[in-house]
DNA sequence: CTTGTAAATGTTATATTATTACATAGTGTT
DNA sequence: AACACTATGTAATAATATAACATTTACAAG
């Protein structure tokens, strides 16, 4: 059972804006956009930027400085996000794939060391792109 | 058999300076460290930091915004690369795995889609403060 | 050696991303 | 009511990165 998160007003409003987002928005043009909602302030946006990455409901693709809804329930627990990322067109996707997420959970480095949180990033071209 | 690349002067300074350093750097402190040898700009560093990256000499920590000598000869190819990072003392290693960096090149995600190129950061505690 | 070209440099200004500091207001619990 | 905790508002500033333009260097082809 998941934890339930009320998102308070200025939260809601910029994950719901993230979440209709086909792409990954940057944080000065998701302030950009809330202006006419009274959100006035880059710290405004940060903070509630900082909240939604804290608990889940957004993830931040690192290699972009830019912001995405989570497609995939289970990252509320695990800090646990992989991402493909086209270099052409820059479409981002969240992968959801329990092979995947399994080996990396559970990888164990040289020196026996685990870990409780991973990001990774893939790069290549979309469909699309490619068949251009 | 590696293509050599010979460093131009900023370049050399600059990676001389990061290869040396037992932690990732910052562009600005690296810009704070080399004036004294004449680059005095942002973007003389950040110019010698792109084409660093580019032939693998070092590698960006995306989640810190700061740079690392590459440890491990084969990135010099491969643009597929993945760290530890611990989340207290801020300690950064490469890691070279040759089954994860396996999985990983080989790894299709939902489409068959395969990627050219990854980033992995893995986060968790040093076995220094994980025993504090 | 000179001509062409790509890579690197130098310099100024500016854009983009993110945080500090401080004051105030709302929410839920005891 | 008193408390703790979370969230908000606002101004200023710090930190990270790029644009635009002029010049110089490295080096290979003719
Ligand atoms: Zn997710
Ligand atoms: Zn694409
Ligand atoms: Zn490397
Ligand atoms: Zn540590």
């Amino acid at each position: 059972m998941e934890k339930q998160h009320n998102l308070s007003k200025n939260q809601k409003i910029i994950f719901d804006l993230i979440d209709k987002s086909p792409e990954p928005l940057k944080a000065y043009s998701i302030l950009f956009n809330v202006q006419k909602k009274g959100i006035n302030a880059p710290l405004q946006v940060y903070r509630a930027l900082d909240k939604l990455v804290e608990i889940g409901k957004i993830h931040k693709i690192e290699s972009r400085n830019a912001f995405i809804a989570c497609q995939n329930s289970s990252c509320q627990i695990s800090k646990a996000t992989a991402f493909s990322i086209c270099e052409s067109c820059e479409k981002v996707s969240e992968i959801s794939n329990t092979k995947l997420s399994k080996y990396l959970s559970n990888f164990a480095d040289q020196a026996g060391m685990k870990y409780n949180k991973y990001n990774l990033e893939f790069f290549g071209l979309c469909k699309k792109c490619k068949s251009k």
